[in-house]
DNA sequence: TTTAATGTATGACACCCTGTCATATAATGT
DNA sequence: ACATTATATGACAGGGTGTCATACATTAAA
């Protein structure tokens, strides 16, 4: 997390800093990402960077806290306005997922993302984090075979984060949102043919 | 890939510099590998270094490959043993695997796999590459409902390195392997009961 | 055997990057 | 006006990368 110090900078300073460090992750990959680029653009010294935060993990993390506040809410909406469907709702959140990156030029959000797989996954996807606890209560599971939700909710999660990346990476082309919806398919009844599973 | 120069290297300097460079990548992260401590164990020159590999993805590229190999021919294996059945075949993969990679020591090649998946998945794990074309014909697919079988298998590959890796990290705890076989079974059967399905 | 040509090895060099730290400057409270 | 605390700075040490002119070795040809 940033030092005190940073969070009490006035938004100006702030946001200049900020945005000099969201255009070198939109235009490199994480490995080549270099503080002193970002501090050359955003006209701060060296040791002042240094003082706000500890290194560039801690300015990603940092950078990506910020997002993920509007993925909660953005996904809880979803859950709500399907009635906790999850097939339904994961189709939706792939759409919505895909124009907002689009729309708003959040897809350096995304392409650096596989790069930083990891740590992305930690944050969001893996069981016992919060964005579960978040929308939980939206999800209806009468009629789930399992009473492990968080379980299915992670995988479906995984599921949506790779869809995700793999449209912004192919332009958003048709092909990859049959895909994510047939994988979202198969989540939902499986492979086999009736007569095996009845 | 490696230059001509390199591959025409005695055995000897060959396998002292790919040994060297296994050693790195095991001791500390992808980006944390460095070509100097590598050539400083293998007790070659900078220069020569670049002769033989363009650079670090280069180098690890082609300890890729070599692994790769063996990963065929154990997975080909495994789905003849199982008639071709996807579900068996998969988790006798997780075990094969897991298995494997105790007794040798070839944690350092999963461990860093995360840190480098892009790569990775392009190599291994998604449509158009070899592996599927390699053990396709061992697969049965009679009481599948989708005939896009490439597909399918791609999304049970990617499960399986995610559960591969997971168990590595977690040090083998049956709970990993245990929601290895859960996402398996979601895959097969599907998160729905049944009266819903069919 | 001498010469040419090709293959291989070398480490100094230019350049970039990171994290630290002693020091300077500004702001605040008393 | 002074002390204290908060903020800013850039030179510096240490490490890394990729290149290149040069040297050495091997093989082929004359």
């Amino acid at each position: 997390m940033p030092s005190k110090t940073f969070l009490n900078l006035d938004s100006g300073k702030k946001s200049k800093l900020l945005e000099a460090a969201m255009h070198e992750f939109q235009t490199v990959s994480y490995t080549e990402v270099s503080i002193n680029q970002i501090i050359m653009n955003a006209g701060i010294s060296r040791g002042s960077f240094y003082t706000y935060f500890t290194d560039k993990d801690d300015l990603f993390g940092y950078i990506l806290d910020l997002q993920k506040k509007k993925i909660f809410v953005i996904t809880k909406d979803v859950f709500d306005s399907c009635q906790g469907d999850i097939r339904k709702s994961f189709f939706m959140l792939y759409d919505t997922f895909t124009k907002i990156i689009r729309e708003y030029d959040l897809s350096f959000f995304l392409k650096n993302v596989f790069l930083f797989f990891n740590i992305y996954r930690e944050k969001f996807v893996r069981p016992g984090h919060d964005l579960f606890l978040y929308v939980k209560s939206s999800i209806s599971c009468t009629d789930l075979k399992t009473d492990d939700l968080e379980f299915v909710f992670h995988l479906f999660m995984h599921n949506l984060l790779i869809g995700v990346t793999e449209a912004v990476k192919h332009n958003y082309i048709p092909d990859v949102r049959e895909q994510f919806r047939h994988k979202v398919d198969i989540l939902c009844y499986g492979i086999y043919k009736e007569e095996k599973e009845c």
